[in-house]
RNA sequence: GCCCACGUAGCUCAGUCGGUAGAGCACAUCCUUGGUAAGGAUGAGGUCACCGGUUCAAAUCCGGUCGUGGGCUCCA
């Protein structure tokens, strides 16, 4: 039999059935087969070593295309898969997919594996890179393959085989090894020119940490050297970001063991920058029609026993203290106290929508293991806001959220977003209908913003329906920052109403939100995000004063002190060093402006200034300076 | 919480085979008054995370605790 193919550049030819993909480019389309890691078949992704029996419009996935990248990383687990079990046969194989930049592979072993024995796995896979194996697919009944994996003692894959309900499943060959997998899979084990083994780790067999903790090996593969320098330069440059790091150096922040774990100390220039954000914030609130709350840290534990805290939120929550005898609990969450702050009036539905914020600091339990600098705390403090509102409402509240956290994201420089919409869960409080509603609002509200978002079917909180939106910075990592959740479990268990038209009790809606999350995992996106050199309206010290001699001391001091009247905030540096010193000091200190002052400044009446990272700009009167910088200031511009 | 690694001066890190600690930077004092990313000299700084064990002797070996890092799970 014949089957009819177009090729990619549009040709159509009859070939016998049986045929490879990856002969047919070779005899009519070879120079599609040079970067090609699998071929598309109409919709379906297929080996190009994989035998075609339906015609149809053949395409070449290459690394270039996201499915094209996951088969590489895919085929380079199971090269790492190769390579371990040659050296370690012993070794068990679980699995081993690919991720968002490379891949793993979890394997069990009773030897914890070293970073010589990464570097000596890696050799082994160039040197099978080398050996250019054919990697060749088989289907095999599905108790075939029970046996063939028994035969090989790979106890997970019999595991995996087991709840396969299909007849037969497919194996991919490569030298002596051999995996059970769906493919598709490179047809040549040397097209994974430039692998890299990154490190080692502990994983749970299938993530659950009742079960066996295995040996998850992570790495990467580049078709190209420069990609993979591309790669490692940006691992080197995310460690030079790391806000950790940062922190130390610019003296921002700390955590100190005495203090304990996940609760965050704000040194001053931290703390500066800080108030810099709360300050904006406030004031971006005011101007959108929010009020501010203030609430307590604590509460009586039935409190929580009313929201439900106490139930679902247990594991997160620090234990309770005794306080004449009454329980006590630190606050996990905001909402509760808002929602007193809401019934302690009758509300009227021409009263709503009434949106109250607070910076509301609150303590979680975290699991020690997963702390992480200022990006996982057992202390922080939200952005957080309630609205309480009308269903008829949600829609548009929605739609100015959207707005405000846009305006604010980007005020911090941040371009880039990725909105998913979370639905329905399995478990879930509220009525279908009222669901429906919500999840509707929201849709339509992001609709009517006309901003792409991903729907996450069933990823939605059991209380309400939501909206997360993650940022991207400048090393295109995603941060979760802002989130907009209905609730409809709250405004029940607390019974929070409003008087409609009809002079009748409704129930409320209730709208959590908060925008940039918490304040000190914003902080660590921000120092990332900026490599710690922050925009003039965040800096903590704007200008570094900088005389050349004492000579010059008097003349600083007065340059200094007309910028510190025009609000700028000013370093003198009049310490007993050269100026390449000083200057030396302000740009690992990140410091925006330097301001040189030397004889011909004192002469002439005017400043030299240099800018961070830029180098000498030359000399200009101080009252244009102080024009020019204002401007940059006020504008909140996100320069370097 | 679990797996693995790590914890030495304010910071970054050396410290061999067990014989009670070292560098650079920062800091202090002095010399130097120097024009766009580190001038020189001298000095002060450490219960080697903590607790226990082995040993004549522990930063070093063993156990435990605390903390940190990379992950798993979870999340602002």
């Amino acid at each position: 039999m014949e089957l009819n193919i177009i090729l990619p550049d549009g040709r159509e030819l009859a070939v016998p059935e049986g045929k490879t993909a990856g002969e047919i480019l070779k005899e009519f389309a070879p120079k599609y087969l040079k970067n090609a890691v699998a071929v598309r078949l109409n919709d379906e992704v297929l080996d190009l070593n994989r035998p075609l029996h339906t015609g149809g419009k053949l395409s070449v996935l290459t690394f270039d295309d996201p499915e094209g990248r996951e088969i590489f990383w895919h085929s380079s687990a199971h090269l790492m898969a190769q390579a371990v079990k040659e050296l370690f046969p012993d070794a068990k194989l679980a699995i081993g997919p690919p991720i968002k930049e490379g891949f793993y592979y979890d394997i069990d072993m009773d030897r914890t594996l070293t970073p010589e024995d990464l570097r000596e796995i890696e050799a082994r896979m160039q040197q099978l890179v080398k050996e250019a194996l054919e990697i060749i697919r088989e289907d095999l009944p599905i108790n075939e393959a029970v046996r063939l994996f028994k035969e090989m003692g790979e106890d997970y894959k019999i595991e995996i085989l087991s709840e396969i309900e299909d007849d037969s499943v497919s194996v991919y060959r490569q030298g002596d090894f051999a995996d059970l997998c769906r493919g598709p899979h490179l047809p040549n084990t040397r097209a994974i020119k430039y692998p890299k083994l990154l490190s080692i780790a502990g994983a749970y067999w299938r993530g659950d940490e009742h079960n066996k903790m295995l040996q998850r090996i992570y790495g990467t593969a580049f078709p190209k050297k420069s990609l993979l320098e591309e790669y490692l330069n940006r691992l080197e440059e995310a460690k030079r970001r790391d806000h950790r790091k940062l922190g130390k150096e610019l003296d921002l922040f700390s955590i100190n063991e005495a203090v304990g774990p996940g609760l965050i100390l704000w040194h001053p220039k931290g703390a500066f920058i800080r108030n810099a954000v709360e300050t904006f914030w406030r004031e971006a609130h005011f101007k959108a029609g929010y009020d501010l709350l203030y609430t307590p840290h604590i509460a009586r534990l039935d409190l929580w026993r009313t929201s439900g805290h106490l139930d679902f939120y247990r594991e997160s929550m620090f234990s309770p203290m005794q306080i004449d005898e009454v329980e006590y609990q630190l606050k996990p969450m905001n909402c509760p106290f808002h929602i007193q702050i809401y019934k302690s009036q009758l509300r009227s539905y021409r009263n709503l929508p009434l949106r109250w914020a607070e910076l509301g600091t609150v303590y979680r339990y975290e699991r020690s293991g997963v702390l992480h600098g200022l990006m996982r705390v057992r202390g922080f403090t939200q952005d957080d806001a309630h609205i309480f509102c009308r269903p008829d409402q949600i829609e548009s509240e929605i739609v100015s959220v959207l707005d405000f956290t846009l305006f604010f994201l980007r005020t911090f420089g941040f371009e880039k977003f990725n909105i998913y919409l979370s639905t329905q869960p399995e478990k879930f409080v509220g009525t279908q209908e009222s669901w429906e509603i919500a999840t509707e609002a929201l849709r339509r509200a992001l609709e009517k913003k006309g901003v792409a978002y991903q729907v996450d079917p069933g990823e939605g909180v059991f209380y309400g329906p939501k909206i997360d939106i993650k940022i991207q910075d400048v090393l295109n990592r995603e941060w979760q920052c802002t989130t907009i959740q209905v609730d409809f479990n709250l405004p029940e268990r607390f019974n929070v109403n409003y008087i409609g038209e009809d002079g009748q009790s409704h129930r409320t809606i209730m709208i959590h939100r908060a925008l940039l999350g918490s304040l000190e995992r914003f902080f660590g996106i921000l120092i990332e995000h900026y490599g710690g050199a922050f925009p003039m309206w965040l800096a903590p010290v704007q200008a570094a004063v900088l005389p050349i001699t004492e000579r010059h001391h008097e003349y600083a001091a007065g340059v200094a002190q007309a910028l510190t009247n025009a609000g700028v905030r000013v370093f003198t540096d009049d310490r007993n060093e050269k100026v390449g010193y000083k200057i030396r000091e302000a740009e690992t200190q990140k410091i925006p402006y330097m301001i040189i002052i030397g004889d011909k400044e004192v002469e002439q009446d005017k400043i030299s200034y240099r800018k961070r990272h830029k180098g000498d700009q030359g000399q200009i009167d101080l009252k244009d300076f102080i024009v020019m910088i204002a401007e940059e200031i006020a504008a909140k511009k996100i320069t370097d």
